[in-house]
RNA sequence: GGGCGCAUAGCUCAGCGGUAGAGCGCUGCCCUUACAAGGCAGAUGUCGGCGGUUCGAACCCGUCUGCGCCCACCA
């Protein structure tokens, strides 16, 4: 269907417009992005990539739906929105859901398996395939698996959207793993290699010891745990210095003790070595202003490492390194005999039986030997502390020494800072968020993941004759021939049969993090590399649409890049949307179990109905899920259906048809109001605001001009006030359906359709002019004093609980001469809707309007 | 410990210097020729506490309390 115009329903109804007009929208493109030629004829939107590794759930559905009521408010503005999608399917969260679909595991050391074929997904399985252990798949095939299983949850995305009527112009789709994607972040990484942007370093990092990666500080979160002060005693001659521990098991790691240097308790031990319990290994003792005299016993072990602090002392004391935590969570083998320790076959007696031991299992098994020992002094002392985990991880990150590469972000702490006031924040508040983040930044963007799914650095190392790399000078490639895979293609100037060779090459092996990629999202959507021409129309961009938790690190880091790749800002505004919470007011998570899917929503209220709630909540603000709004709206989109049926079935107005009737001038000036304050709303992201507007003057229009101007527009007075109220009801119909359209975008399409000949989603936006020469300036009073004294009517009728057709003997209208005036030029309409048969006006002083309202006794003789 | 935000009707929230608002829920009435998955009407509040500024404060300032989020510390 791609011819656009309906006939009057008699009855119209809701459902099955959305498949109706979806299509149609697909069909004629009516979304499509057209070339202006200039930027400032554009809206360019940075849409967020939905991670592609489960289900949307209603959350995405509330923010999505932000973002399209912008952009559809723009379109019809007549700018020309840039609005693609992208899909998140890189890195863990991708690797994980093929795990846990397919039933199968990475093995990098397998060969690759041409013919390989998909394992049944785990949840089709039956009986004792259910439990069948993991197949294990080589690099390749296991990537192939990733690319497969996202291009099939892309559809089912993409449908959902659709279905809620995301004016995405469908054409201009990125994923952040496919070929494109990969060439930016290659080409972007080499670019801030060659400028000095981006190095790499040995140094301890946070590490995942399940998914055995580093992670980046961005990703880092602090969950509370339960533990204990462990009170453990070191000798220092005859006497005894004790410290407090929540982690005994890094004491064979300890390679120093700190206290405070004003603490008097510990002053006379400074610079001397005291001896480690059951290894005894000689440790020195040093003074530092960060040893907090309160805590513990005054006096810290500094291990490495046990936390970021551990890492500081290190450094600045020039500590010796004691790895004794592996990159899988378990105890490395340690050779005391090169330790200076008192018995090197004692304590490698005691630490051997640790060796490839859990951190749990070895704490235990240690404090068993310590309290066998007299080492540990007095009973534990329960305590929770707030321990790091990898956001996406349940198990506590170690600290490991380890080669990865580094973004520079502390260098440009002071430019990036200055980046956040050049953009416009929704809500203002936010920028906040930013600044802090940006002000606590006190180590580099650690990229680095030494995973399988995600974009390879496209550096290899040359090899020397002992087969050690030079990682110094890392070969790169030509940025013509990106993108490259390290594993298996060969490096300029060397042939395969080199690879992993002395004097021969090796690639590194590492991929990048996911916001590596992600955070080059303007440039991968705009068409960076790819599309100059494109790019120079629609970058920077208009508008950035995320959530606030991932401030820190998708807004972050896009505007790292930017500020790197291209001196700029990557948007001019950012609009922070808040979380669903469920009726407990818990955020709505995956991991919390009370996630609602869309898709029934969909079904049960109507896109616009779900749309509608999701405006209600405003930018920033966390708002409940609650489907009692979605009811309201849903009412709202029938209201709209039947008004527009009501007024287009009366007698079409004359070419020669004006407003001149008071009270039709009047609902004119309100409307003008209405529009003029929804459009400066929407143009501030105040959705919110706009529609609370907008929905006020409808209900106005519904309730009280319909049925005031009902009898008149049935032509039973004269033939101008028919004709007034004929072409007013259509303008006003007309003008309204438009300021609905971002919201309602099924509805407004449908009743638009009675009437237009092409979308109203490529209609004007109403202005103030269209309304006619004065609406601007016009008075809303009549329209309101005729409204409170229908109200006043209808309460009377109410309260003498009789029909709204009763007949009303009399009205006496009290209020000062201004307001009787207003109320006398609607005097007519007043009477055939309240069905009364005389008004007596009465002038008072000052005062407000009064109504009393006679009935008529009835025939029978009750009042 | 630092920062940000929030506290208004039973619920969800708007209002942010001039007589307390909306929707839902609740109660009552009405099958009124657009609409019964409707319509009309009604009841409901020391606007978190305490001070201050002001002719006037839900709104501005200070302070306290409670809740949420972010960051830091986590021996």
């Amino acid at each position: 269907m791609t011819r656009y115009g309906s006939p009057l329903p008699e009855k119209p109804s809701l459902d099955g417009l959305e498949a109706k007009w979806s299509s149609f929208w697909s069909e004629a493109e009516v979304y499509r992005f057209d070339r202006p030629g200039s930027r400032d004829a554009v809206f360019s939107i940075d849409t967020p990539p939905p991670t592609v590794s489960g289900s949307l759930h209603v959350g995405h559905v509330f923010s999505y739906t932000h973002t399209d009521i912008v952009a559809r408010f723009q379109r019809m503005r007549g700018k020309h929105v840039f609005y693609p999608m992208g899909w998140d399917d890189n890195g863990l969260p991708t690797e994980r859901r093929v795990q846990n679909y397919y039933g199968v595991r990475c093995d990098p050391s397998l060969p690759y398996d041409a013919d390989f074929t998909p394992p049944t997904p785990v949840s089709e399985r039956t009986g004792k395939d259910k439990k069948a252990p993991a197949v294990s798949i080589s690099r390749q095939n296991f990537v192939e698996l990733c690319e497969r299983l996202t291009t099939e949850d892309e559809l089912v995305f993409e449908e959902l959207w659709r279905k809620l009527g995301l004016s995405v112009d469908w054409s201009t789709t990125y994923t952040t793993i496919g070929k494109e994607a990969q060439r930016v972040s290659q080409a972007a990484f080499l670019r801030l290699l060659a400028h000095g942007e981006v190095y790499q370093a040995e140094a301890p990092t946070m590490w995942d010891v399940s998914f055995q990666t580093a992670v980046a500080n961005a990703e880092v979160v602090d969950k509370e745990v339960a533990g204990a002060y462990h009170r453990i005693a070191f000798q220092h001659g005859a006497e005894d210095v004790c410290i407090e521990t929540t982690r005994p098991e890094l004491l064979p790691a300890c390679v120093a003790l700190v206290a405070h240097p004003d603490d008097e308790r510990y002053q006379p031990l400074f610079g001397q070595e005291v001896v480690s319990p059951l290894f005894g290994v000689r440790v020195p003792v040093v003074a530092h202003e960060a040893a907090d005299p309160e805590k513990g016993s005054g006096i810290a072990m500094i291990c490495t490492f046990g936390d970021m602090t551990d890492v500081m002392w290190w450094r600045e004391f020039r500590l010796p390194s004691r790895t004794v935590v592996g990159r899988n969570g378990r105890l490395l083998p340690v050779d005391f005999a090169a330790l200076p320790t008192e018995d090197a076959a004692r304590a490698q007696g005691v630490y051997d039986q640790l060796v490839g031991k859990t951190v749990h299992t070895a704490r235990e098994l240690l404090v068993e030997e310590l309290r066998r020992d007299g080492s540990l002094i007095g009973e534990l002392r329960p305590t929770t502390r707030a321990v790091k985990f990898f956001e996406k991880g349940d198990k506590p990150l170690e600290i490991v020494s380890s080669r990865q590469w580094f973004i520079k972000t502390v260098d440009h702490r002071e430019a990036l800072l200055a980046r956040g006031d050049e953009i416009a924040w929704h809500p203002p508040h936010m920028q906040s968020r930013y600044s802090d983040w940006v002000k606590g930044v006190n180590i580099d963007w650690l990229v680095s993941r030494q995973r399988f799914f995600g974009v390879p650095f496209p550096v290899w190392y040359a090899l020397d004759e002992a087969g050690e790399p030079d990682r110094g000078e890392p070969i790169v490639p030509e940025e013509s021939t990106l993108p490259v895979d390290p594993s298996s293609d060969c490096p300029p100037g060397y042939t395969e049969d080199q690879r992993n060779k002395p004097n021969g090459f090796m690639g590194e092996p590492d991929v990048m993090d996911t916001w590596a990629t992600s955070s080059l999202s303007p440039q991968l959507a705009c068409g960076w590399l790819s599309d100059p021409e494109l790019f120079a129309q629609v970058y920077p961009m208009d508008l950035r649409p995320q959530a606030h938790d991932i401030i820190r690190t998708w807004l972050f880091t896009t505007v790292v890049r930017s500020h790197l790749e291209a001196g700029t800002t990557p948007w001019r505004h950012a609009a922070l949307s808040g979380w669903i919470l469920d009726p407990d007011r818990k955020k709505m998570s995956k991991s919390q179990g009370n996630v609602v899917t869309p898709g029934h929503l969909l079904d049960e209220y109507g896109a616009d109905a779900v749309r509608y709630w999701a405006a209600s909540g405003r930018p920033g603000t966390d708002t409940a899920f609650d489907p009692q709004q979605m009811k309201i709206g849903r009412r709202l989109a029938m209201k709209l259906l039947n008004a527009s049926r009501f007024v287009l079935s009366l007698p079409a107005p004359g070419p020669d048809a004006a407003t001149t009737d008071p009270l039709d001038r009047a609902l004119l000036a309100k409307l003008a109001q209405t529009v003029e304050g929804a459009t400066a709303a929407l143009e501030g992201f105040d959705y919110t605001s706009a529609l609370d507007g907008i929905e006020r003057f409808f209900w106005f229009f519904c309730d009280n001009y319909l049925e005031l101007v009902k009898e008149r527009a049935y032509g039973k007075g004269d033939v101008a006030g028919a004709e007034s109220a004929r072409v007013t009801l259509r303008r006003a119909l007309d003008v309204v359906t438009r300021l609905l359209a971002p919201v309602l975008p099924y509805t407004a399409e449908e009743t638009w359709s009675w009437t237009h000949d092409a979308t109203v989603h490529r209609a004007a936006w109403p202005t103030v002019a269209e309304l006619g020469p004065g609406a601007g300036e016009g008075r809303p009073e009549p329209a309101d004093v005729a409204a409170a004294a229908i109200a006043a009517v209808r309460k009377a009728k109410s309260t003498a609980k009789v029909s709204m057709r009763a007949e009303v003997a009399r009205l006496v209208v009290r209020a000062p001469d201004a307001v009787l005036a207003d109320v006398r030029l609607v005097s007519e309409d007043l009477m055939a809707a309240g069905k009364v048969a005389e008004v007596e006006y009465r002038a008072e002083a000052d005062g407000e309007l009064a109504v009393e309202v006679e009935l008529a006794e009835r025939p029978d003789g009750e009042a």
